[in-house]
DNA sequence: TTGAAAGCGTTACCAG
DNA sequence: CTGGTAACGCTTTCAA
């Protein structure tokens, strides 16, 4: 195993000071130009690198962030994350990625192992079972710049989400104008924030147009693909099944599009359908499914640029909203195809 | 900002010597027990978290590893990296995951990264762009491990990927036995030993029933969205049209079946289509499209281990392969829907 | 212009 | 059983 080069070694093969190698690799004044030169020539011959674990020593920084996402494997979270990591790395910042798994035990670990390998900051989405933030809480007491994203709890953290209430709300209206008027919401858990509010939006709508609330058709359980399932063959064996469906998220859209599927319905023709989920899968259902565009891209950048804010000191606290709207497709048009 | 507590403020509290403190912690012997409690639980009440900067500087290692991908945001590299991140944490290793963007450049910048960061090992698919391979052979050079995954060549380094060859074959091989003559190969760019691996197995097949190859009926391009589209579109418009098509990516398989219904043709009616993509994905399809179901999570598994084995020493090169199979749906079955 | 030495947090070795 | 000290790679302050 080949020994990294340090600056010690280049100092004894010059026969100076590593003082001075030190300050000539900085390009800090106080060394001959010629000495410089040979210095530097010889650092590169030798391909010195610079051990970045003795600077973070050194100045107690690590130039490293951790990114906690809830899973990793869901192309929604993949994306964010991808934009994510692009910042950090054009802002000089490595990241560290780490997946709770959408559950509380997994967040803490997360939470722990990061702490543990001093990053200089946090971003993360919350997992879908955390309802305690003493972790949070904690994460705050040790002057930890934390940013959340996209699964958002108002706790005196800056925030990134989209306008979920608007959103739900407009897609709510969009099917009501469409002839719906048995309309399902299928949410993920109770206790996330973008659940709520999505909810929210959708009984806003309702009550706007003067329709009446129906208890069974509103189903918060988990945001999975099972769930999403069951769920949804649950509400078409109602005895007066909805005759929309609008999902709060991606995997219960999909999931939901396909217990449809399976039982024969057509859409929209039998029910309409529509939801949170990224362009291109909406795009590969047929029919293709309304749905709510989020820029994913623009929800990274804005994130880490909190981020960085706050580790280079602005201690205020804000909450971004990118803007996200409604992209009409056939699954909520009565006039089209299937 | 407060302060990390450290074994030498403890050590003061207490007035006792810095080594005390750290043999204390470590639980190491040469202390006496009511000394050693004193400490550990002044440690536990302060917060004392070890610096793992300290300890990397000790020990010459970091105990993170590096994950190049093509594209975290396409879900079968998310899954694959999620899989690893998950594995290298069981075995106490950070992960730190780079995005190279499908570009050389981008990898190029990726490896130099790591390289800065001093990692233990790397993890790599490479990009579709990369056939020069100087960057590994310096990797290699400076005896840094490295493990190639799902992309890989065959230059020296261990590597996990799935039978290309064979699923390509039997694809091909059923759409021949579903009647398909004039069977069209959509692939990668023809310097990714994947897609030349996939195109072997698919005129294999062709040669073995005696089915003439047509030069006009291989696509060898780029594996994008875009230019899947733009392929099958012009497929579609030869004279003689392809009755089926073979799509060795995953986004020409989403791609070529979006052209085909955009264009009005039924699957598998007019044309049969199968492919390499996610069983989730090919669910969404309507028809779900007949695929390569591939273990994404063991192939996470295998190559975190073929690293971590390089790590601790072992210095043998083995090329694993975790068996991939087809999996038959509608989109190749001409008695079906749609 | 250059050198010497301290310090960042931890461990390991050698004395007491 | 405990203390002192050198070492890991680098920067910085002070002295020559």
């Amino acid at each position: 195993m080949k020994k990294n080069i340090s600056q010690r070694d280049i100092a004894q093969m010059l026969n100076v000071n590593v003082s001075t190698v030190s300050r000539a690799l900085k390009g800090l004044p106080g060394v001959s130009p010629e000495l410089r030169q040979e210095i530097v020539e010889l650092a590169e011959k030798q391909g010195y690198r610079p051990n970045p674990f003795a600077m973070s020593l050194r100045y107690n920084t690590t130039r490293t962030i951790g990114v906690i996402v809830p899973d990793l494997s869901f192309s929604h979270f993949s994306h964010i994350v991808k934009s994510i990591e692009a910042e950090a790395r054009k802002a000089g910042y490595m990241c560290i990625i780490t997946d709770s798994g959408e559950t509380y035990e997994g967040e803490l670990a997360c939470v722990e192992l990061l702490e543990k390998l001093h990053v200089d900051g946090i971003v993360m989405g919350l997992s879908q079972e955390t309802e305690d933030f003493t972790h949070l809480e904690r994460l705050k007491q040790s002057n930890i710049p934390v940013v959340l994203f996209d699964r958002t709890v108002e706790l005196g953290f800056s925030s990134v989400g989209i306008n979920d209430v608007a959103t739900a709300r407009q897609m709510t209206l969009h099917l009501i104008d469409g002839g719906a008027r048995r309309i399902a919401f299928l949410g993920g858990s109770n206790q996330m924030k973008q659940t709520i509010d999505r909810k929210h939006g959708y009984l806003e709508a309702l009550r706007e147009r003067g329709i009446p609330i129906k208890r069974e058709l509103v189903r918060c359980n988990h945001a999975s693909f099972n769930a999403g399932l069951t769920e949804t063959f649950d509400l078409l064996k109602l005895p007066e099944p909805p005759d929309a469906i609008l999902a709060a998220h991606g995997l219960l859209a999909g999931s939901a599009f396909q217990a449809i599927i399976s039982l024969g319905l057509r859409i929209p023709g039998d029910i309409a359908i529509c939801g949170y989920m990224s362009d291109w899968v909406s795009d590969m259902f047929h029919p293709r499914v309304t749905f709510v565009k989020q820029n994913l891209k623009e929800i990274g950048r804005k994130t880490f640029k909190l981020l960085h804010d706050q580790m280079t000191g602005d201690d205020s606290v804000r909450h971004l909203i990118v803007n996200a709207h409604m992209e009409v497709r056939e699954s909520t048009q009565k006039g089209s195809s299937s």
